[in-house]
DNA sequence: TCTATGACGGTTG
DNA sequence: GCAACCGCCATAG
């Protein structure tokens, strides 16, 4: 009799624009994982794995143009969350760090209920499973200088400029 | 339980 | 401005 997990059940689909790519993995109908990469010389919009699809090429598209991105209730699996802390510093982040916005490590901390939590919130940013949707790469350090970022600053920085913010050094 | 580890932050020289 | 320290917090093992 096989064992099926979750692992055994997950697609993946992958979309791209100039700047930069993403491939999401689908549990059913709820988002997995998200993995990003460096950019395409056309775009990819997917295949329609899922009914949110669409909306992740349509995102695709305004960050290439540059226009303002919203997420509408994405279908996060938030079954992989086991720490209630990070599930917290998590859906703050979502909640109150829109396009256009930049917080801190100790601010984003502060919102979640513990300003001397910085590093723990560097933690949980470092476990997001969701970047881009859950928006990590506006987490900055308390000076503006760039911080962390598990696929590359460099990543980080053309996310920020797409944006509007322009992070020197 | 104890210890080590970080995408931090503030202070000091 | 910067590098060395030190304090802090939440996890992992």
């Amino acid at each position: 009799m096989r064992q099926d997990g979750p692992a055994s059940e997950l697609t993946s689909e992958y979309f791209a624009n100039i700047y930069f790519s993403m491939t999401v993995w689908w549990h059913g109908q709820l988002i997995h994982g998200i993995e990003l990469g460096p950019g395409e010389s056309r775009i990819f919009s997917g295949h329609k794995a899922a009914p949110y699809s669409d909306t992740i090429a349509e995102a695709m598209r305004l960050y290439q143009n540059r226009n303002r991105v919203q997420w509408t209730a994405p279908p996060l699996d938030w079954s992989l969350i086991t720490s209630p802390f990070q599930r917290q510093v998590l859906q703050t982040l979502f909640k109150n760090i829109p396009f256009g916005r930049t917080t801190s490590y100790g601010q984003l901390a502060g919102l979640s209920g513990n300003s001397r939590s910085a590093r723990a919130v560097g933690w949980a940013m470092s476990q997001n499973p969701w970047p881009i949707i859950i928006p990590c790469h506006r987490v900055l350090t308390s000076k503006g200088t760039i911080g962390g970022f598990s696929s590359g600053t460099e990543l980080k920085k053309i996310l920020l400029s797409l944006e509007g913010f322009f992070i020197a050094q």
